[in-house]
DNA sequence: TCTCCTTTGAAGGAC
DNA sequence: GTCCTTCAAAGGAGA
């Protein structure tokens, strides 16, 4: 995975200019080759189990923390006392695009790693090293403005917006070239107290970006934030706050106060990470390209991951919502209801089973069509295994779903998520994710399974989804079913011995 | 141009 | 406590 997201990133890099991603040789002149090669290139510090506080109060590393990172990742040399990369360290943790990680593991907010533009990080005069709006060009020995990857290249700007300011998940983003957030071009009023940037956060920002940036049309309100949560209207094409120039340019009068309110987005959870990690990965290695083929992929492969890997992105996505809640303290998810085009939705999930579904009964991922690989995957195979990482991995993690190999003939479980839940979820907490799932896509369940057995009946479907054998995926698609996995399996199959196949119908009308 | 599709998870409202 | 709904990302497909 390493060598692929590598590739991934050097690909990107390779269409950029050098003055953006200097030569292998050099990047790693310039971090020392100090983790050139880290094991697994994601999260870094987020795996650490004292999650709550890996660092010593003096910024080095705890010892459990410092075990873990070890154990974590061998190659990685972790500092007794003197830290990773200490904020005071001649080298600037930001000189490796690598592993951004460390590099903001050590000067670390209190309340979290990813906390680099808390308060205490913006303090008038010299910011620190790490913080410099400059870096020496190792060349020239003559400071230079710092891509945004090197500040944080999980906020790389967005076309036209000066915006971003680093963020702690720059680096994981990063493969992605993409920004989490965007800031809207005009920047905006913010209707949050929180959101209000003070003079050394604005200085700091404005010092962080070449001056062609910061002479932009669009350039950054004064008290914009910069927040990658905050989506430009313009992208988004949601009513929002422009700046004076953009109003006096613009025809339109100022929308009623609510309306100017920015959209600031859901701070991303557990699987959505995973998705903005993994899906160039899918995409390389299959021929589909529709996102919705490829989300089933991934839904397949989260649900493929051991507990410890689901562990990370559901670490990283508490993580990204305790600083999204301390950014906007008074942001609701609730805000952004309506915000996008109201989803047409059926409450009755087969008032029309057959309705104004354009791909109603439309097998994303046939099985004649393996994509070369994996996911190829048979519709119904997306039903499949099962673990209960996600459940153990999170308090908040879902239960886990069946296996086909412990059920020949799996149960799409969409329609009745709840249901499915009482029937397959391994853990005691039944979260209404799936349901949630079903709700919002009601008619997922027809893309997913293979109408069967309907016995000639109008009045029920059964949702019956037939597994594609194991053999018949791409060994890419499936993970080796973990010791974890196969406990799993094992108290499946438990389950099901008491529960013989539990057919779900789905009433129609 | 806009919406749908598809995935999981989080949050909030209703009951 | 349970259930339901919406939104978060992504981009091809279809209207």
């Amino acid at each position: 995975e390493n060598v692929s997201a590598d590739r991934d990133l050097d690909d990107v890099k390779s269409s950029l200019p050098d003055f953006f991603f200097p030569p292998a040789a050099l990047r790693r002149q310039q971090d020392g080759g100090f983790f050139k090669s880290p094991h697994y290139p994601g999260y870094p510090f987020l795996m650490i189990p004292d999650l709550s506080n890996p660092y010593l109060s003096n910024g080095s590393l705890s010892p459990s923390a410092r075990t873990y990172l070890q154990m974590k990742w061998p190659l990685l040399d972790v500092p007794g006392s003197a830290g990773l990369k200490d904020s005071r360290s001649p080298t600037p943790g930001h000189l490796s695009n690598k592993v951004p990680v460390v590099q903001h593991a050590h000067h670390v907010h209190p309340l979290t790693p990813l906390i680099t533009y808390s308060n205490e990080h913006f303090s008038p005069g010299t910011p620190p090293s790490h913080l410099s709006p400059e870096i020496l060009d190792s060349k020239t020995g003559i400071p230079r403005t710092p891509h945004p990857s090197e500040l944080s290249p999980y906020y790389p700007l967005s076309p036209g917006a000066v915006g971003s300011i680093a963020h702690p998940l720059g680096w994981f983003m990063q493969q992605q070239g993409q920004p989490m957030y965007s800031i809207p071009p005009g920047g905006f009023r913010h209707p949050y107290p929180a959101l209000a940037m003070n003079a050394s956060m604005s200085s700091l920002v404005s010092s962080r970006f070449s001056p062609h940036m910061v002479t932009s049309p669009h350039s950054l309100h004064q008290t914009g934030i910069p927040h990658p949560a905050i989506v430009s209207p313009a992208i988004k094409q949601e009513p929002c706050d422009m700046s004076p120039s953009m109003h006096a340019k613009s025809p339109v009068p100022p929308k009623k106060e609510e309306d100017k309110r920015p959209h600031i987005k859901k701070p991303l959870n557990a699987f959505m990470l995973y998705m903005k990690e993994m899906r160039a990965k899918v995409v390389a290695e299959c021929t589909l390209k529709e996102s919705a083929a490829i989300n089933q992929i991934l839904g397949r492969r989260w649900h493929s991951l051991s507990r410890e890997e689901q562990a990370k992105y559901y670490e990283l996505a508490r993580k990204e919502r305790q600083l999204h809640s301390q950014l906007y303290p008074g942001w609701s998810a609730r805000d952004n209801y309506g915000k996008r085009k109201k989803r047409k939705r059926d409450n009755k999930p087969d008032s029309k089973p057959e309705g104004k579904g354009k791909k109603q009964c439309v097998q994303y991922l046939p099985s004649d069509k393996m994509c070369d690989s994996p996911a190829s995957s048979h519709g119904s195979m997306l039903d499949s295994p099962a673990t209960p990482s996600a459940a153990l991995a999170s308090p908040a993690a879902p239960a886990a779903t069946h296996s086909e190999q412990a059920q020949p003939l799996s149960l799409t479980t969409k329609p009745e998520g709840r249901m499915h839940h009482h029937h397959f979820s391994l853990s005691g907490k039944a979260s209404g994710s799936t349901s949630s799932s079903s709700s919002s896509s009601s008619s997922s369940h027809t893309h997913l399974s293979i109408p069967i057995g309907t016995s000639g009946s109008q009045s029920t479907t059964p949702i019956l989804t037939r597994p594609i054998p194991f053999t018949s995926l791409h060994p890419s698609m499936l993970s080796p079913p973990s010791p974890f996995h196969q406990a799993a399996l094992h108290s499946h199959h438990a389950l099901f011995q008491s529960q013989p196949l539990s057919l779900v119908t789905k009433p129609t009308e």
